[in-house]
DNA sequence: AGGCTCAGGTCGATCGCATCCACGGAGAGT
DNA sequence: ACTCTCCGTGGATGCGATCGACCTGAGCCT
């Protein structure tokens, strides 16, 4: 994980369908030696995956809610996470510090359906309440930071 | 926007770089046709950008934070989103109903720097209080939903 | 019905890119 | 200095991106 790893993970953060040789260009090298790293990063696990970003309405997802979920104390913690996970209107999901174990995004067509995840949540065992919040719009999302230092 | 269009986004929502050829060929059009297709999904909005989705501790981004922004009574609105779009730790900004008007999530490389967002936030003008949680882990992030029903 | 027009496809050709392989050079350890 | 290893370059080759010409069916006017 050296400055030029840094500049391509950087140059693919903002636009994921660079081809090999405009890296290449980008960052001084040949575009096999590009390849070769950027295959590393993949396998080592510091580029998870390419996704297109969409506009949510465009696909019938124009409610957002973030959903902060308070656990009983009976909750398995893994087994509510599990639950979770079989919910594909969470988009995301951090387990966090303070009363509400964790916060939730999710995508919704409708308040309706916002209504029908929210009492499945409540129903899911090892959940004691929720709260919601209702995103009036997303001003922006998944914003790229610049890049200055670096780990590993 | 016809069922075809939704295989197109669907698909490079799971993988942005699949290669036009291989579009054509999940969808069974020739690759011309999706390429086409494609051009005119990204001309209109509904796909806006393609992104590497990135570890973020591999980069330096250890430290996850979820921040409610109270407004105060002066407030303009504008004025208070274009102090926050300046600064590049806020990854994500729903504008919100209820008492907090924002909820923005950030991403900074320690505590410490956190805690300098915070000052800065509460120094903004407009920003009568915050209240900012930590995402011990982020269990996933942006997940994408499968598709069913389509709109425009 | 006949024929115009247009949107949206297919096909074929060309050129650049991805990818494989053999080779080369710098730096570390002995 | 020798050699091993890592990381890179350059050349070759086959696939994919992309352009242009042409095809076809739907809708519409006369």
């Amino acid at each position: 994980m050296d400055a030029i790893d840094l500049s391509l993970v950087e140059l693919l953060r903002g636009n994921a369908r660079l081809s090999y040789a405009e890296l290449a260009r980008q960052v001084g090298l040949s575009a096999p030696a590009v390849h070769e790293r950027v295959g590393k990063l993949e396998s080592g696990g510091v580029i998870r995956a390419y996704r297109a970003e969409v506009e949510p309405e465009a696909i019938g997802l124009g409610v957002t809610a973030l959903i902060g979920i308070v656990e009983d104390s009976t909750a398995d913690t893994d087994d509510v996470l599990e639950a979770f996970r079989q919910m594909p209107e969470i988009e995301s999901c951090y387990f966090m510090a303070g009363v509400e174990s964790f916060l939730l995004k999710a995508r919704v067509g409708t308040i309706a359906e916002l209504e029908q995840l929210i009492v499945r949540l409540n129903r899911t065992a090892g959940v004691a309440s929720t709260r919601t919040g209702i995103a009036l719009s997303t001003k922006w999302e998944n914003r790229p930071q610049p890049l200055e230092s670096a780990a590993s």
